[in-house]
RNA sequence: GCGUCGGUGGUAGAGCGGUCAAAUACAAGGGACUGUAAAUCCCUCGCCUUCGGGCUACGAAGGUUCGAAUCCUUCCCGGCGCA
């Protein structure tokens, strides 16, 4: 993998790139589709390419538990297993360890809508014996399934041997995601934690690599090889890249000294991950991406709707990944340039215009908000195709625009008018 | 015509003397969703309200009762059976 910074956004830390992976090119900044569990939810891969997606991102906990990491590897990898044929990443699980974990059962999610932390206090309570699906353990996590009960350790070394199953070109350092509600203590805790995780996963990944490399010496030039002891079967031999992830809550200091720690690893990029409120986002964002060294890349992990896109951009960011537009479209909200909007409101179910009439995308160019509406109305397949066809090509494509805007010196007032028309 | 069963909120359908403005589901209206436990979840859903409550309601009209969607009488409407 390789990255190379094209531009710079003046007076800001940000830029514009190329990240070369085995499977092409990433123009950056780019959004990247969630595809969970080897497939972006409700999109086929053309369907998901036709959007503009440049890469898709899947998941390590998911994909182990089902089909299997094993039976990823022997077919091929990630990207050939779902017939996507460019770029792949994998998260490692550390979401779920906040997922399945505190969150689980409750109503957290990754970012807090309020700022004050004394209101977070109560959360904190003890909630010992609340069910969880994943609990965190020595030197990795418990999780119980949530397909079948039964029960899996995962370690960052384990985390690490099923990505290199998986086989997607940029692979994450299993971490630990903190809940937005924890205290100061907690996130030194988790924070320390997910710094020896790093280490590991490192640790780990280089002697895999080694490995690889060692055996397409013998096999020949990298890329999917024969299995001698799995005969008709591929395995992935690319070479993989490794983003160690910085976290620390919303404390100045957590996060400046996450950042200085993980950037001293051998990483080939870095996730920033974990909880904010959604205030403290760019500050978190800053303090992190001054101290990251420049020449390497940048993911914020989970981060994704257009305000915070245009402000990681500003602050560094070079990829996103989010469920956003696949989640929103499938349950009915659907980004236009003047906002979000639910489509089964009543005011839609006779409005037979495109959702947004300059659009290119597929579903605007084809369907009308009265018959999308009817699609979500009559529980059709077809709704969330067409909604998350329309919100994904929005969001890869304002990705597409502002890497544009800063090729062509006009970042900030692109950023204004947008966020003005779509903010009201 | 006789017999019989039934008529409950937008719909289906519980309730069968008080705790019933009436279960539940659907429909409807609104909302949430940020490294996917999610084609999911939450709220509202007779009218009025100073959110304490007030008013009108279970085909219609009478009646019994402290009290009726629930019991009785008649009428209207529908299903089924027999003529």
């Amino acid at each position: 993998m390789q990255f190379k910074i094209e531009k710079k956004l003046k007076n800001s830390l940000g830029r514009v790139g190329v990240l070369t992976t085995p499977h092409g090119d990433i123009l950056t900044p780019a959004f990247v589709a969630v595809g969970t569990k080897a497939t972006v939810k409700s999109l086929n891969p053309e369907q998901v390419k036709e959007a503009g997606t440049q890469v898709v991102l899947g998941n390590t906990y998911h994909l182990y538990l089902q089909p299997g990491d094993e039976i990823v590897r022997d077919a091929g990898g990630i990207g050939k297993f779902m017939n996507w044929q460019g770029p792949t990443m994998t998260d490692s699980g550390g979401f779920q360890v906040f997922s399945l974990g505190v969150a689980y059962g409750k109503d957290i999610s990754k970012l807090l809508k309020i700022t004050d932390p004394s209101l977070l206090i109560p959360e904190r309570f003890d909630d010992s014996d609340a069910p969880r699906l994943a609990k965190i353990g020595q030197d990795g996590v418990s999780f119980k399934s949530h397909l079948d009960g039964s029960i899996h350790y995962i370690t960052p070394e384990k985390s690490i041997q099923i990505q290199h199953n998986l086989g997607a070109d940029i692979i994450f350092a299993f971490d630990e995601c903190t809940s937005p509600t924890e205290d100061l203590k907690y996130q030194e805790e988790a924070l320390e934690r997910t710094h020896r995780w790093a280490e590991r996963s490192l640790k780990e990944h280089q002697k895999l690599e080694n490995q690889k490399q060692a055996r397409s010496q013998v096999l020949g030039s990298p890329g999917p090889q024969p299995r001698p002891d799995h005969s008709p079967e591929l395995v992935s031999d690319f070479p993989q890249a490794l983003f160690g992830i910085v976290q620390g809550g919303r404390d100045e200091n957590l996060r400046k000294q996450s950042a200085k720690f993980i950037s001293s690893l051998d990483f080939d990029g870095f996730g920033i991950g974990g909880s904010f409120a959604k205030e403290d986002m760019s500050t978190a964002v800053k303090w992190v991406n001054e101290i990251l060294p420049e020449e390497k890349p940048r993911h914020l992990l989970g981060i994704g709707e257009p305000e915070d896109l245009f402000m990681g951009i500003e602050n560094g960011v070079d990829l996103f990944d989010c469920v956003a537009p696949t989640r929103l479209g499938r349950n009915g909200t659907i980004y236009t340039k003047k906002g979000k909007i639910i489509i089964m409101n009543t005011r839609y179910r006779n409005d037979f215009l495109p959702i947004e009439k300059d659009c290119e995308c597929y579903t605007c160019k084809n369907y009308t908000r009265a018959y999308i509406a009817h699609l979500f109305h009559g529980k059709e397949m077809l709704a969330g195709t067409l909604a998350s066809t329309h919100n994904l090509y929005f969001i890869v494509n304002l990705v597409k625009k502002i890497r544009q805007s800063i090729l062509d010196n006009k970042f900030f007032e692109f950023k204004e008018e947008f966020l003005k028309e779509y903010l009201n």
